[in-house]
Formats: structure tokens, C-alpha cells, sequence
DNA sequence: GATTCAAAATGACAATTATCATATATTTGA
DNA sequence: TCAAATATATGATAATTGTCATTTTGAATC
């Protein structure tokens, strides 16, 4: 896989927060990005490091998760193509909240920290984009927090398994396009792995869903969301 | 409570977004903004609404939550001098992720949506201001997501209470400075309101806390911070 | 200060979820 | 392709937490 030298031509712009950067903004990322690759369960950030830079993934799946008490992983989200990461610590001048390690090779641009300011001063259009979806990105975090607060474990699991369906889509088979192990499921979830593959052994026996091996497809969208108790 | 007409000369400036504001930018908020107040228990915003401008507290103290299943509130965050209310909605362009409510008599003052937009686009440094604050909390976001997965609930009431403690401070009695019922403390805990009030007693008992009524003072914060995990 | 209402406290019990042990199945890599 | 390693599956049991009922306490209002 070959990420364009430029990112004029980047075809990952259009759904990224350089959507609407001029010509000479991006022309200007160009050349100061570099592009790296992580294979599959590499560590892209660790969790208390002070990153040098953003990366603009091109293509690949990274999980983003803090760790808790005795090392477990707690997932906060997915990123994928176009998506940023380090972004928040950067601005914030914090230590990195979460980790990120790749679920599958992946390909990425590296923009250094002073490059990053240096277009986020030139571009108050960009500027604002960032803004923006970190603001979104706040109010999907508060869902998350009622979610885990409120919900029992069964309308936790539906929910992600919904939101793992949209956010990767589906492969031919119409399975769930990611690759994930029940316990991460469960550490997305925040409970046991055995409660995890109990609850899909559940849902498969009522017709929810069907699986095989570690692949998930969903057969009843309609119920599972009721079952998840969301009603947007 | 009079909030000083002129935000040029609001002390409440030095802890806000606006702290780094040219005199000629905040002349300009001082211009387009208005004066409001609210009494104890009144709703300044709703849930899935959408704002028409943000509200800077000047005093008073307010709590945000979402509404859970069977309308149970998730208490997400709290909200006093200097702080925003309602930009993440405007800023991210959706409605109103969680609802706020006045805990104590509160002033504030009100920027309309076209004046907050007007005061980023002419102030690139407030914008930068916004970015900071809006990444920070989805640092904090993600810490209270892990803690809610992964900690038990008397973990997550010990690191409660120590939030509290620091966010409000402490009265001349060295109790915490913020009048709430325990069904509050449970709503941010996410768990039950005997849950709360049994471990209320626990810890009192154990000599980490001593409480009077609703009021709670922490008598041994170094055991309450280990009891919640944390380790910073 | 008495009355009234709401909140806190406590007990008994039920439901949910975690933990540990072990068996079976599926990947992965030589 | 087979063996080894890893992941999934399932049962038994324990721990945690929630629910409902009732009593006690505290706060607010007249």
C-alpha cells in the first residue's frame, strides 16, 4: 500500500478534518509529513508519553484504550482511515490518556508537532474542523459514560456490537469487517470475557445474531437496538 | 450578585476560555452579551435541544447529565466560575448531549451562537482556548469511562469524592463545599442510591471520612486515594 | 417550636456479574 | 498439514450490587 506523496491527491482527505483546507494548506502538510507504517498489534502511542506529532491514518485499523487497574484494557474507541491520533494530548498539553495499537497493518502519515500548530495558525478553517470533531467526539464519550453507568452488560454488548457494525461495516459474508478477540470485545464493553462470550452465545441462540469462530454478524438489527435501549 | 457589565473587568476572566482575550475582544463579548440568572433546581438546558448561545457561569454551581434508561440521570461533569456551558453542542453542530441544572442560586451570562462564532473567527488565540479545554475533557471523559468499566463501586465513590473535594473546595468546617443528596453522589457513581448511602457509612466507619446529614468531610485522603487506584 | 416532607439509614432478599476450573474449538506458525 | 498455542465455550460457585420495605433522621416552612 502506497499513501500519495501528497496530500492533494490523498483520496483519505475528503473524510478527514483536512476536508476543506485550500490547496496551499495541504501542499503545505505535504511537506512536512512523513509516512510510517505499524504492522498488526504493533504500538503506535503509549499511554503517559509526550507525543512529537499527530497521525493522519491512511488506511488500517487502530484500537485507542487507557489501562486500568491490574493492566486491563478499557477500549474507548476505534480510528480508522482519516483519522487522527495525538492530536488531543498535543492540544491539551497533557500526557497521551490512551494507548493505540494497531489490530491490523496499517499505514499512516506522521506530521510533527510544530508542522501541526503551524496549520492550525495558517488555517482557522482547520482549526475549527478540530474543534469540531473534538467536541463530537465529547459528546460521544457521554453517551458512552450513561451507557456504562446505567446499562447492564447484555444492552452494553448490543450497543457495541452496533456501533462496531457502522463504524467497520461488513465483508461479504455480511460478518462484522473487524477482527476482534471476545476479550476485546469485553474490555470495550468494561466487563469479564466470559460474561462476553456467554452474552453472545445468548444472542446467537436467540436469533440476534449468528457467528462463526470470531466473526459476528448481525441478523436482527431492529431488536438489538430496542434491546440496547437506543432510540435516536 | 452583580455581574460587572464590562467583561474586561469580570474577575472571573483569569480562570475562563476568554483568559488570554485581547481588551478589544473582550470589549466585544461585553457587547453582545446579556445578564441571567437562575435559582436553585431550575433547568438552563434541556437535553436534545439546541442552543442558541453559550452561558458563562459567573458564580453558582451546575451540574450536567444525561438522561438513561427510564430517566435516570448520569451526572457527567459540574460546572462553575469561569466555565462554559452549551458550546460542544454549537461547536459541533448537534443537539444538546447533556442537560444542565442549577445546584445553587447561579448567574451567568449569555452569548448568542452568531456573537461566540463572531468572537472565534476574529480571536484565533480564544479558538486555540476552545481546543485546549474541549481535548482536556475528553481526557477526563476517558479516565471516567475506564474508572465506571474497571473499578468496583466503593473505588468509584473514594474517587468521587476526592473530585469533589478539589473541584469545590472545602467550608470553614472542612466540609466539602457542594450541597448534594446522595442519590446525586449515585448518579455519578452510576450505581444505586442505597448502594451509596451503605458505603457512605462504611467509610465513616473505617474512620476515611466523617459526615454530618449531607454534609461530607474527607478525613484521610492518602488511603482514599489508593482505595480508588489512583496513582497520579 | 411543631409539623410536614424529603432524605438517609438499614435489613432482607434477589438479580447480576465475576471468578475459577475445565473442556472444546479455532488459529497460527513451523 | 499438524502440533502448539490461543481463544472460545460452559458449568459451578462466589462476590457484588440492586431492589423493595421500613425506620430514623434531618431540613424546611409556617
Amino acid at each position: 500500500m502506497d499513501i500519495p506523496h501528497q496530500c492533494q491527491f490523498c483520496n483519505r482527505q475528503a473524510n478527514s478534518a483536512f476536508h476543506d483546507l485550500s490547496t496551499e494548506g495541504l501542499a503545505e502538510i505535504s511537506q512536512l509529513k512523513t509516512c510510517v507504517s505499524f504492522r498488526k498489534g504493533q504500538v503506535i502511542m503509549h499511554e503517559g508519553a509526550r507525543p512529537q506529532g499527530v497521525y493522519c491514518i491512511h488506511n488500517g485499523k487502530v484500537k485507542l484504550y487507557t489501562l486500568g487497574t491490574e493492566g486491563k484494557e478499557q477500549i474507548i474507541r476505534f480510528v480508522t482511515s482519516g483519522d487522527l491520533i495525538g492530536y488531543r494530548s498535543i492540544l491539551s498539553d497533557e500526557p497521551i490518556s490512551a494507548s493505540a495499537t494497531a489490530l491490523e497493518d496499517t499505514h499512516a502519515c506522521y506530521i510533527p508537532k510544530s508542522s501541526f500548530f503551524k496549520v492550525i495558525q495558517d488555517n482557522p478553517k482547520f482549526s475549527l474542523n478540530l474543534l469540531k470533531l473534538s467536541c463530537h467526539e465529547l459528546g460521544e464519550a457521554g453517551k458512552m459514560i450513561t451507557s456504562l453507568a446505567q446499562k447492564n452488560v447484555k444492552e452494553r454488548l448490543a450497543e457495541i456490537l452496533l456501533i462496531l457494525n457502522t463504524t467497520f461495516g461488513e465483508d461479504e459474508d455480511g460478518y462484522i469487517d473487524i477482527n476482534l478477540t471476545r476479550e476485546e470485545i469485553a474490555n470495550m464493553v468494561g466487563t469479564a470475557t466470559e460474561s462476553v462470550i456467554r452474552l453472545i452465545s445468548e444472542l446467537r441462540k436467540e436469533g440476534y445474531i449468528r457467528s462463526k469462530g470470531k466473526r459476528i454478524a448481525l441478523e436482527d438489527r431492529v431488536s438489538l437496538r430496542q434491546m440496547a435501549a437506543i432510540y435516536e
